[in-house]
RNA sequence: GGGCCCUUCGUCUAUCGGUUAGGACGCCUGGUUUUCAACCAGGAAAGAGGGGUUCGACUCCCCUAGGGCCUGCCA
């Protein structure tokens, strides 16, 4: 059996970084088993369901470099859904109800507020033929409910072991909302049986929709996929992720200059056994990949550690793969600038400090006027290369008597008006001989 | 209110009754770089609290505290 997963983000909004975990657990185990991943966009709620939206996720998954091997939209399918449907009138498991919003919120803060579970009462199922002709004839639409079995559902999770679900305490789902439209549940069912697809892998929002889909997949005689669900992430203080961070889209993070596979590294480590580690490619990530690896406490999602993770990335970026991201930055200024101050980047966009290091203008920083202007003095002339920085600074410690700290720092701030940075033996040939020049003497070059 | 899950170094975690409680990131120290950063090495650092069970508990059970999820005509 060819192993099939899916990836069903709905275009609401763009994805954030919880969609990504989703999306990637689902890949890693495809790659891993040598399975497909089907992108199903869930667009069955038409009015909230954007192309834009829909674009951006197929972008995003581009960037992030999770491709799809089969796509969908789930508003291209109704009639399917429509047939599932009347097969579950027909066997009487999808029955009309015609309770309003407003009333079913009321019974349901009553009955909260009274200690009582808040389980649809199924005053429905007792609606005469009668009933419903005079509810209609007020002009009341029926919505629909799937009637539950009552009985446990049981399944065993590849993350979460022996799972076991008593949907006698469950409210009967609603599959068909009163203006027409499908819910989620049933489309998801009748896609995952048409497309074949073998294990669901989601967050562990939807283990109790796993017992009531699979009670539909078995209404349907469809066979029951797998089912994995893992914990969700919650902030780097271990309460829910915030809103900012819960939403922070794969959008902001390519703005900001993140690294795709550091993206993917962060959310690939955190919560599982493995340590939070830069991969280099998603290959590697799958081959690590696990379900017994992942943890059953929340995850945590921390923008620090993503940092980190980032920079570990950049620092092993070859030149060829960020050239023309430099172009775009303004900062290409060839393979030895580059080899030079990768090292120093905890993001791509950093290099523009260091790009401005070689360019100028930049304020130097000087505090002991005189030492400077000596070493101004005993500049290299001509081209400088890999020894000229020796050169340079032997012959200011020779010329001064100063070493270690007190000769390198104040040149470095001299030249590069930062205290901290790259190898200055590197950086010293791109600076030249007439930027250095006017640094030294405290000009602004 | 009910259901499910979770709680080990600062962080993510390993341990499936007997371990010097291991690793990774961070931190500290050292090395390298005649400077800083980067890099490399070493080090410090942990079982929420309380009861049981057991010869023996991080590990099994119960309670308390704390956290996450579900309980939608959202997904």
């Amino acid at each position: 059996m060819s192993i099939r997963l899916r990836f069903a983000p709905s275009p609401t909004g763009r994805i954030h970084v919880g969609n990504v975990r989703t999306a990637l657990m689902n890949w890693l185990f495809a790659l891993r088993q040598g399975g497909q991943v089907l992108l199903r966009i869930d667009d069955t709620d038409i009015a909230r369901s954007t192309k834009e939206y829909e674009q951006s996720i197929e972008d995003d998954l581009k960037w992030l470099g999770l491709p799809w091997h089969d796509r969908t939209n789930q508003s291209a399918r109704f009639d399917v859904y429509e047939k599932a449907a009347d097969k579950l009138k027909a066997a009487g498991l999808l029955y009309p109800c015609y309770e309003t919003e407003d009333e079913l919120d009321r019974r349901r803060k009553i009955a909260q507020a009274t200690g009582k579970p808040p389980v649809y009462d199924r005053a429905a199922l007792k609606l005469t033929d009668a009933d419903r002709a005079s509810l209609e004839a007020e002009g009341r639409k029926a919505h629909w409910r799937f009637k539950l079995s009552g009985a446990r559902k049981d399944w065993v999770d590849l993350v979460r072991g022996p799972q076991s679900i008593d949907t006698a305490s469950l409210s009967d789902p609603v599959l068909i909302r009163e203006d027409g439209a499908f819910l989620y549940t049933l489309p998801s069912v009748v896609d995952d049986i048409d497309f074949k697809i073998t294990h669901i892998v989601r967050g562990e929002d939807h283990v109790t929709n796993s017992g009531v889909q699979i009670e539909i997949f078995e209404a349907l005689g469809g066979d029951v996929p797998a089912f994995g669900h893992f914990p969700l992430l919650v902030g780097a203080d271990g309460g829910a992720l915030s809103k900012r961070l819960g939403s922070l889209g794969v959008g902001e993070l390519a703005a900001e200059g993140y690294e795709p596979m550091a993206v993917l590294s962060h959310l690939a480590k955190i919560g599982t056994s493995d340590p939070v580690e830069a991969r280099l490619t998603i290959d590697q990530l799958a081959e690590e990949f696990a379900f017994e690896k992942i943890g059953r406490a929340p995850a945590r999602f921390d923008p620090e550690e993503l940092k980190r993770v980032n920079a570990a990335v950049v620092h092993q970026l070859g030149y060829d793969a960020v050239k023309d991201r430099l172009a775009a930055l303004g900062a290409d200024k060839g393979e030895a600038f580059w080899m030079a101050v990768r090292a120093n980047l905890a993001l791509l966009p950093d290099v523009k400090e260091y790009a401005q290091i070689v360019d100028g203008p930049i304020t130097p920083v000087i505090a002991d006027a005189s030492f400077a202007a000596a070493a101004a003095e005993l500049l290299p002339s001509g081209a400088y290369d890999a020894a000229s920085w020796q050169a340079f600074t032997n012959a200011v410690k020779e010329k001064t008597g100063a070493k270690g700290k007190a000769l390198f720092m104040p040149l470095r701030q001299a030249l590069t008006g930062m205290d901290h940075g790259p190898e200055m033996a590197a950086l010293f040939p791109l600076i030249g001989e007439e930027r250095a020049r006017k640094r030294l003497m405290g000009e602004a070059a």
